[in-house]
DNA sequence: TTGAAAGCGATACCAC
DNA sequence: GTGGTATCGCTTTCAA
């Protein structure tokens, strides 16, 4: 059996209280006892029983860490992050991966809830609501997430399309194609919203098409894509505005010539799976276009367009420049290696378990940043 | 406050120890007051507290999980298997990710086995006095790893070696080089012992060439490796007797000739960092050796490989083939798609969890399968 | 400064 | 069948 707070007591001759207090609050105890029993505690090799004490403390000093899929190279960088913060405030953390499966998730955190101090989500995709109830019964932090009530990291989206756009627009590119995530993501969502407030589109100038995984056929597929929401900007009927459709170019950070107005036309692509796969799918598609660039709704979707494309032919980025989100290490390995806007993931993680040890209802947001590689180049070859 | 079982007890008028059994031995309960309780239960949604249970029955319902590096594609894989079955037989895990820190194992274990009632561990590094005193005081299964005293499940790595070998020289390849993983790793002390037993190379025959990450000038900075080590034959001086550099291709399960014998000349190279920067690095040494093909320690390394070889405009496989191990999701998502020897993940993974929950001293070897994708081809082009 | 004892939430044994 | 209670390992009053 695993030696207990008895044992050390008994073998150092003095109280179980004298052991906890020798321990844990070092100055209530004459230091002679106090060296006496932790020398005999770290003989004996006795680690407190964490359970036994979160019993009567309350504090468990683990965390819960849920994630929709650790096989998404995303994810894994939030993990390290999380795991390495939550090891220097020493709290060990539950993981669990909910395979894509939403409904899963409230089920885990609830079988979680008792045996930790918190929680942190990664939850794209759970209805609002159900996040909402969550929130209320456990501490709770989300990641790459945001609903009123429940504190967040994030990043700055906005910013980082603005980034994205502006290099393209720089390099020439007006007809740009963008291949959207899961319709209920709310990254997706952003990312969306971002784009359209970016090139400050309207309904009429923007082309849409259709789209789906494993039903190319069905036109209906995903209603509601590619169509004006109450998210953007209202529809608008007849020519775009001058102002409806262009974008300061010197408003990028990456050095774009200054003062540049230029007419962009976007072109919604329809919802993928956020995987490699989505991405093979969609890339015929956008060559039916004429784009000259496309961004898409992550780096694995990118990655399936990139390889597409090579398996057409079709060169990148003198024929199609192609640009993620992310900054999964993978971009950087391929050929051509992948422009992307990097999120922040370690800094995400460890800011998530900071909101957590030192509650506070904020929604923290960090920067994002472009990274070049050679997978965008100037339009038209 | 959470609702405990006292709460249940009164709202239901009854004992807290009928509320335990209502819930856990349900027919030693008459089925009025179960359903009674139950219904109580579920209404004021109450779950047991798992660490109170586990102080007096002694089971935790909690596993712990450790591996080195969960950005390396590998481990999420295992990952997802040992929480798929974790969570089948109602156990939550604990992860943790040492960061290719084996010091930090021992640690980690420590802290958290009091909160599990056992501990999957991937440390392919921790020196195996340890990794066997940790075995002696907690149940523990080893992933990828095999020492006595513990149980443990890995794959064939012979017959791995033995399919990619075949292939090769099925293809007419008889230079064959082979990067090296962490000389204190096991799986690449396996990998080696596997190769030099396929090839049946002696140390005559077998050339080498040293190397390092970084410091690619000093010959010795990696001592030891290429040199002929008590796990092979012993060395012998003078002529390769037949038996010692011949294979059959007709072992192969990939439908090579039957019976055809070829000499095949190893090229043992240095030790590389398992990871795509040590394929980089050993790319250009690896033309060097006019190798017709190269087998890397794992995928990232052959990922690292392709990489450099595409820069320089080496074409793979025409120039050169290139063999992985592993295969990682990213493998099949690159050009050219890299061969490679498959090792089970996910089912490593329950089986490590199954040998936890039932306990018994085996040491379990899962099936390899060599992969054929567009990174290995004929030699000569 | 130290020890005795109550109590955290749940289970298991022993009466009834 | 059901209830009372000792117990798991630990922390925290409360006395001494």
């Amino acid at each position: 059996m695993a030696v207990t707070i008895k044992d050390v007591a008994d073998a150092a001759g003095v109280s179980v209280a004298t052991v906890t207090r020798a321990l844990s609050q070092p100055d209530k105890v004459r230091p002679a006892t106090r060296e006496r029993v932790r020398a005999v505690a770290s003989d004996l090799g006795y680690h407190p029983n964490r359970a036994a004490r979160g019993l009567i403390t309350g504090r468990t000093g683990n965390l819960g860490l849920i994630v929709p899929d650790l096989a998404n190279p995303f994810f894994p960088g939030i993990v390290k992050g999380v795991q390495a913060r939550a090891h220097e405030a020493d709290h060990a953390v539950f993981l669990a991966d909910t395979d894509e499966n939403p409904a899963a998730e409230a089920g885990l955190v609830r079988r979680l809830a008792k045996q930790v101090d918190g929680v942190v989500l990664c939850s794209p995709r759970m209805p609002e609501t159900e996040l909402r109830a969550l929130a209320a019964e456990i501490p709770m932090v989300l990641v790459y997430r945001r609903i009123p009530g429940a504190p967040s990291v994030t990043a700055g989206f906005l910013d980082g399309m603005r980034q994205a756009v502006s290099h393209l627009v720089a390099l020439g590119h007006r007809r740009i194609a963008y291949v959207a995530g899961p319709r209920t993501s709310w990254a997706n969502r952003e990312r969306v919203r971002s784009l359209r407030g970016v090139t400050r589109s309207s309904a009429f100038s923007r082309s849409s098409a259709s789209a789906g995984i494993g039903r190319p056929m069905n036109e209906g597929a995903f209603p509601g894509i590619g169509r004006p929401t109450n998210e953007g900007t209202s529809p608008r009927i007849g020519r775009p505005t001058s102002e409806g459709v262009s974008v300061d170019v010197g408003v990028s950070t990456t050095g774009g010539a200054r003062d540049e107005v230029a007419e962009i036309e976007l072109i919604e692509m329809g919802s993928v799976m956020p995987q490699f796969e989505g991405g093979v799918a969609a890339a015929d598609r956008i060559l039916a276009t004429r784009a000259t660039a496309v961004i898409a709704y992550n780096d694995l979707v990118a990655l399936g367009l990139l390889h597409r494309f090579a398996a057409r032919g079709i060169a990148v980025p003198e024929d199609i420049s192609v640009l993620g989100f992310d900054d999964i290490p993978l971009g950087a390995m391929v050929h051509p290696a992948l422009t992307t806007v990097a999120l922040p993931k370690g800094p995400a993680g460890r800011a998530a378990v900071d909101l957590l040890l030192t509650p506070q209802m904020v929604n923290q947001q960090l920067p994002t940043q472009l990274i070049v590689r050679a997978s965008t180049g100037p339009a038209g070859g």
